[in-house]
RNA sequence: GCUGGUGUAGCUCAAUCGGCAGAGCAGCUGAUUUGUAAUCAGCAGGUUGCUGGUUCGAUUCCGGUCACCAGCUCCA
């Protein structure tokens, strides 16, 4: 009997689905077909592009094979004869994939009526078990997932044990969409993007609230952990990115200009102004660790199709920071980043993890310096016990890193956070400080990010409390609604007070009935309403509406100025 | 950049086979003075993303282009 749990059961929906694809296009070639998180996928390469109309079709095939219960039956063959059976049934990115597999590989295959597929398992035990499912859709995807490749057709879907999983999954993915940040940006006048300047995002006079609400909050805690902060030139000239090796690295997503005759080039990180800033004068060994922090703008040439709202955009802003030290510092100053960064997180309520990513192919440097870089990083995550997922050849061209992911409403996760250990700019820069030796000793440094980009982090936020911020980052924390005209004294009297208090609040004097003018705070998810009429007005009290909570009574103004500085003072969720 | 899809009023969406481009919300004006998620009436709002072609006639069909959406690649 094979296993049968959620995993096994997606990956026999995708041999469904390959067995549907080759019955009704017998030319299909097929590529692979794994089950996922949230479902499964099978790449294929056909003459023609799957419309929606055809994924229809193919669901309707995937029923009948269902409905057949065919046994999925296991066998092994040695490489010869594996070879042989792929290349009779004409499928080369088979033939490919088992050339690739070492020579002493155990070659299994999974068998269901007429259809074989090369497959390590495992399954579940027949093609009855796959009731529900549901094809999601067809895009391209690169054979190996590499870009000078075939681009193949990819067909998704998802699949549960039983119906009424299926269902609530399709519904949350439904409401899902309803937090869309893009969405919530403009309904919120929080922000937005406009064709007239693709992923250059706008920020409009509620989103600065929040967003400098953020950077102070930010401020607050670098102070608080030893950094200093700086701002270096959004242009800086073409010979500083040949120094710094962004040139040969980087230049395909930069952006250029001329000034008087010179070659420039508009930032697309801020190293480079951080290390002119270290370098310009001499430094002690007592000085280090130094902690340079810059809410960098930069602007990076991003593919077209790549761009997504606020979480990826070609303008944003970095909450940098380089940290020069010594080698004998490097382990406690990764130890106190990823310690900030997680108090960080916590404070928003975010869940993340992490991944540990090594030396690329095209990069700067020594084998020693890029293992010394990464054990450091693998070392500082084992001794606060971290778990880490490991992404090999997938750190920046100067350094291993460490990157913090946090998830959006649909389950993508989005890179904030990140940690880069760098030997080669201090290089390039020929920085150094003076040790106790009296000589001059090249420093290690840092590259950090705890927002990652203020713009994605913005992002993530609103998906994540789906546009109902906590009170200290609400731009509007309280509306005040009085009932009608002979309430209005009364009610600028409590918006004064409270504007004095520090709150920010907005008085609603629209001729317009009480119910119209608390569903607009609502759908604006002002976290408190105060509803004032005849008995708050001759009480001296106001009426608190809390957006989620409802009606909470009617106390009077000092009252509610202390509860809701106990609740901003706690960052409360 | 690649594969597929989508562009109609500020927003959400209609418009039969190619035949005068419409509704709700938002906006403006007026009436209404209201007790915890939408008061009523009127007015205004458009070169159907842009551009070329086919046609007596194009929102509709075809080409190009731009933007957006999903995925791939890439990445904060």
């Amino acid at each position: 009997m094979a296993e049968f749990d959620l995993h096994s059961l997606r990956h026999t929906a995708s041999h469904v689905l390959a067995q549907a694809v080759l019955r009704l296009y017998p030319n299909a070639k097929l590529a692979i077909g794994p089950a996922i998180d949230t479902g499964f996928y099978y790449d294929f390469d056909v003459d023609t592009n799957f419309t929606p109309e055809d994924l229809e079709k193919i669901e309707a095939e995937m029923k009948v094979i269902v409905r057949e219960r065919y046994r999925l039956e296991r066998f092994e063959l040695p490489r010869a004869e594996a070879l042989a059976l792929m290349e009779e049934k004409n499928q080369p990115y088979k033939v490919e994939l088992i050339h690739d597999l070492p020579e002493d590989a155990a070659l299994s295959f999974y068998k269901q009526g007429e259809f074989v597929d090369l497959c390590a398992g495992p399954h579940a035990d027949h093609t009855g078990r796959v009731k529900a499912f549901k094809l999601l859709s067809a895009t391209g995807a690169y054979w190996r997932g590499d870009s000078s490749r075939k681009m193949l057709q990819r067909i998704y879907g998802t699949a549960f044990e039983s119906k009424e999983e299926l269902a609530a999954h399709l519904t949350m993915l439904e409401e899902a969409k309803k937090r869309d940040h893009r969405k919530l940006g403009r309904e919120l006048d929080l922000f937005d993007i406009y064709e007239e300047g693709p992923g250059f995002p706008f920020f409009l006079p509620r989103g600065m609230v929040l967003r400098n609400l953020l950077e102070a909050y930010w401020r607050e805690e670098h102070a608080a952990a030893g950094y200093q902060e700086i701002r270096t030139p959004i242009i800086l000239n073409e010979e500083l990115w040949h120094r710094s090796g962004h040139w040969d690295h980087y230049k395909n997503n930069m952006y250029f200009t001329k000034i008087d005759e010179g070659d420039f080039a508009v930032k697309p990180m801020n190293c480079p102004g951080g290390m002119l800033a270290f370098g310009r004068r001499m430094h002690s060994y007592r000085d280090l660790p130094q902690r340079i922090a810059e809410m960098g703008l930069v602007h990076r040439h991003e593919l077209s199709g790549a761009l997504h709202g606020l979480m990826r955009v070609r303008c944003f802003t970095q909450d940098d920071a380089h940290i020069f030290m010594t080698p004998e510092q490097i382990q406690q100053e990764i130890a106190g980043v990823i310690r900030l960064i997680d108090r960080f997180y916590k404070v928003f309520g975010f869940e993340y993890h992490m991944e540990l990513s090594t030396r690329p192919e095209n990069s700067m440097g020594t084998d020693e310096q890029w293992e010394t870089a990464t054990d450091a990083l693998r070392q500082a995550l084992s001794t606060l016990g971290m778990e880490y997922k490991l992404n090999e050849g997938d750190g920046a061209f100067y350094g291993p890193k460490i990157d913090f992911h946090l998830r959006d409403c649909i389950g993508r996760t989005w890179q904030c956070g990140t940690l880069q250990l760098d030997f080669q700019m201090p290089e390039r820069f020929d920085l150094s400080y003076v040790g106790p030796d009296g000589e001059k000793h090249r420093p290690v440094m840092i590259h950090r990010v705890v927002f990652g980009s203020i713009e994605r982090f913005i992002a993530i936020l609103t998906e994540h409390v789906a546009g109902a911020y906590p009170l200290w980052l609400s731009p509007v924390q309280i509306a005040v609604l009085p009932l009608t005209d002979r309430h209005h004294d009364y009610a600028r009297g409590v918006h004064q007070t409270l504007r004095d208090a520090g709150f920010r609040v907005e008085l609603d004097e629209r001729n317009e009935k009480i119910g119209f003018k608390i569903r607009e705070a609502q759908v604006q998810k002002t976290p408190y309403m105060l509803v004032l009429g005849d008995k708050e007005m001759e009480a001296g009290l106001v009426a608190v509406r809390h957006r989620r909570d409802g009606d909470l009574g009617a106390i009077p103004v000092d009252e509610l100025i202390a509860k809701l500085r106990e609740e901003v003072a706690t960052k409360a969720k």
